[in-house]
DNA sequence: GACCGCTGTTAGGTGAGCCTAACTAATTCC
DNA sequence: GGAATTAGTTAGGCTCACCTAACAGCGGTC
């Protein structure tokens, strides 16, 4: 029933709620790359349609009905992500502008028959967990103490929208299930030790990159 | 570059030039099920974009660049319908509404590893062939001379717009790869046998089912 | 208290893609 | 030859989803 572009504000209503907290208009623009006038129109548009409501201080809440679908549409996000790494060979990376176009064309059948050949995935190949399951706790990378190792669990779905991030990351050997021990952290540096390479991050990638608690 | 319903009409007008020769205006109008007005202004987007021009008697034909895009989404389309066979485990009957939606969503990078999964497969579960690859010898089942017999070798896609078509034919047993037998032709009655069963199949299916040479 | 920045809305515009209704032009049928 | 059918176009409207520009309101800060 939802266009794609519905869908797409779904989603992305969802991911900063539950990444981030409260969720604004504003918010939503920004991460979406769209006006302000067109965000305006589309939450009213949602809110016509009984998908989310406005509190007081103009926070977005979904509905019940708005939660079923934005559950539904980052499920289908995910599985497709996973279905692109495990079935199609695509880099870990890679997945994220491809299944934001399928995730809009699956049925609830192949949504179905994809979990099954899937084996039921608890999470993306980035982490994140389907709607619905807990999700394990994590802490940012630059929380870590100097010295201290952990496993990358997570790298949250709100920044594989930067262009080239997860490339970055890729390409420094930071992926999910490898292990990083934080060797030094300042305002601008970031280093890390990773498979006993010393390696020097971006410093954004202290809260972009989640560890094991 | 080209819309969803873009490449809906560039898909109609390659079925029906491929299956049927000449396509007009009005061929396109009942085929996708939309108003001939909206047909118009469609054919006329589709000149302008330099996808098709018209001949003196209104017939359709694909330029260079129309040809191209007709190729890759009809590729797409048959391509999908296989992975939805092959890795997924839909009907054969069941995959045409699926694949409508998710051969828009197909990225070449993803068009390429799938096809490398599937073993670049030569046709479509329908029998229909990937553009491109020569089409094997055909004809309908209503011109095999009583007692003859034939293998299903092909149900085209136009008849896969008919609501429920290829569901009654998996009823009757047939599908591709099926042999059958014509035992009585008349103007309203098409008896045939399949696997031993004698069957009374709706005469339509005469023209409809395209069975080997 | 005035200004600044952030937020949200409105007004006005665009293109795509659909609709119905009305019309013309060409064919075919009797 | 006249009538009916088929084909195509135009006109006028609609929704969705985007845009820029202008403006109103609110919370800080100086």
């Amino acid at each position: 029933m939802a266009s794609s572009a519905t869908e797409e504000y779904l989603q992305a209503i969802y991911t900063l709620a539950d990444e981030n907290g409260s969720v604004i208009s504003a918010r939503l623009a920004t991460f979406l790359g769209v006006s302000a006038a067109a965000t305006s129109e589309m939450v009213h548009r949602l809110e016509r349609d009984g998908m989310v409501t406005l509190d007081a201080r103009k926070e977005l809440h979904f509905t019940v009905d708005g939660q079923r679908a934005a559950n539904s549409i980052v499920r289908r996000h995910r599985l497709a992500e996973r279905f692109l790494v495990e079935v199609l060979g695509f880099a870990w990376w890679k997945t994220h502008e491809e299944a934001e176009r399928l995730e809009h064309a699956m049925s609830p059948e192949m949504e179905s028959r994809m979990t099954a050949v899937l084996g039921d995935p608890q999470t993306c190949p980035h982490g994140n967990p389907m709607p619905g399951v807990a999700a394990v706790p994590t802490r940012p990378l630059e929380t870590l103490a100097p010295g201290e190792r952990a496993t990358v669990l997570r790298i949250p779905d709100q920044f594989e929208h930067e262009d080239g991030f997860l490339e970055y990351l890729d390409s420094q050997g930071v992926k999910p299930g490898v292990t990083v021990a934080l060797v030094e952290r300042g305002p601008t540096t970031l280093r890390v030790e990773i498979d006993g390479i010393a390696r020097s991050l971006r410093p954004d990638c202290g809260q972009k990159v989640w560890m094991s608690r």
